[in-house]
Formats: C-alpha cells, sequence, structure tokens
DNA sequence: ATGCAGATTGACT
DNA sequence: GTCAATCTGCATA
C-alpha cells in the first residue's frame, strides 16, 4: 500500500459529460493541480463561469468550429486555453452533455494551497490574495499557456484536478466581461 | 482610500 | 472594427 499522500485520485470523465452549467457548478472546491518537474502548485477553485453552445451568444463557441475553440468541441475532461487582451491567457475545463456540441467552464478563480512562494515568484508579487483571484492571474500563477491546449485534466499529469472540500453556499451571478448573454446567471463562486 | 484612463495582441465578424 | 483582464499611474475628496 502506497503512503496516503501518494495517492491521487483524479476526477472520472463522467462528471465531465454532463451540462455546462451543472459542472461549473461542481468544479467549485475541486482541486486544480499543477505539476512543474518536481514542483507541485495546487489550488482551491473558488469561481467558474460556464460556455456553452449556440444557445449563448457569450461563448466562444456561439459560432461555431474555429482553429481558436476546437478543444471546446472535443473530448470533455480537457483543458481548453486561450489568448487574450494581448497578454494574459484564460483556462477552461471541456465539459457538455449530449445535448450540446460544444462547451467549456472558464475558472476565474483559485484559493492557493500548495507552491505559494511558486505562485508568488510566476506572478511577480508577493500578496497571496492576490495571486490566482482572476482568470489570467492564476494562469500566470500556475504558468499555463497554449502549451496546455487539449491536455488531460482527467488523468494525472502536468495538469489535472481531483476531489476537494466540500462546499459550502454557492453564489449565482453574471458572468464578466461579457456583452452579450449577461441574463444568464452563469458565474458560480464560493467563500472559503 | 477609491476609481478611472491607458496600454497591450490576436481571433473573429 | 470589436472584444477580452490586469497592472500602473494619476486624480480626486
Amino acid at each position: 500500500m502506497e503512503s496516503k499522500d501518494e495517492i491521487v485520485k483524479t476526477i472520472p470523465r463522467t462528471f465531465y459529460e454532463r451540462d455546462t452549467v451543472k459542472v461549473a457548478r461542481d468544479l467549485l472546491g475541486k482541486k486544480l493541480i499543477r505539476t512543474i518537474g518536481k514542483q507541485t502548485i495546487s489550488g482551491i477553485i473558488t469561481e467558474t463561469e460556464a460556455y456553452r453552445y449556440s444557445d449563448d451568444p457569450a461563448s466562444h463557441a456561439y459560432r461555431g468550429l474555429t482553429s481558436r475553440n476546437r478543444a471546446m468541441f472535443e473530448q470533455v475532461g480537457k483543458a481548453y486555453v486561450y489568448f487574450t487582451y494581448g497578454m494574459y491567457f484564460c483556462f477552461n475545463v471541456v465539459a457538455r452533455n449530449q445535448n450540446f456540441a460544444a462547451g467549456a467552464v472558464l475558472i476565474r478563480g483559485l484559493k492557493p494551497e500548495k507552491g505559494i512562494d511558486i505562485m508568488k515568484k510566476n506572478r511577480g508579487i508577493d500578496k497571496i490574495a492576490n495571486l490566482t483571484n482572476g482568470p489570467a492571474k492564476l494562469t500566470q500563477a500556475l504558468r499555463i499557456t497554449k502549451k496546455q491546449y487539449g491536455v488531460d485534466l482527467a488523468k494525472k499529469s502536468e495538469l489535472f484536478l481531483m476531489d476537494g472540500i466540500d462546499r459550502k453556499k454557492i453564489f449565482a451571478s453574471k458572468r464578466i466581461g461579457i456583452k452579450n448573454g449577461l441574463h444568464k446567471l452563469w458565474n458560480f463562486k464560493i467563500s472559503i
């Protein structure tokens, strides 16, 4: 029997084969793990946003398949990373049920757990509260770039997800930084 | 302390 | 042409 710390249980593929909105809610409290060589960086997911398909004008997949959003149409449980604002990356988890051809959950916030010193270095700042409290901040802290496009998060690798903590209250609100589809309350948060 | 303008780049319509 | 997140610096009260 391995020691308890060595047992890493990832989240099964079936978890991601459900309505994108449901997966977004259920991703709250899960752990995101990033391994770079011997180093491990991890955090608890505290904020997510669901982006669906042709019913969702704010989604990258709204107008169909392109080379950028390709991952949203491919296997669930993989990473969709895109470049934004000329200097940042955003990290999404592909998730959808049979009714949709595409869908992904944007991870907007984490609570830092392991590797906080590495995150500080990656971000060039010292204040823990500002390390991963934004979609482009967390990709910087975990060094997620286009290189991680399509990485399988359901398998233990350089980047994956596993079960985390019990969630208390979940707050639903409008999604941030978009112009269309604002009536949908598909932004989910927890406070830890 | 709070808040707002400016800068930055690539994908898509 | 439009649209995305974050940091910085400068103004305000």
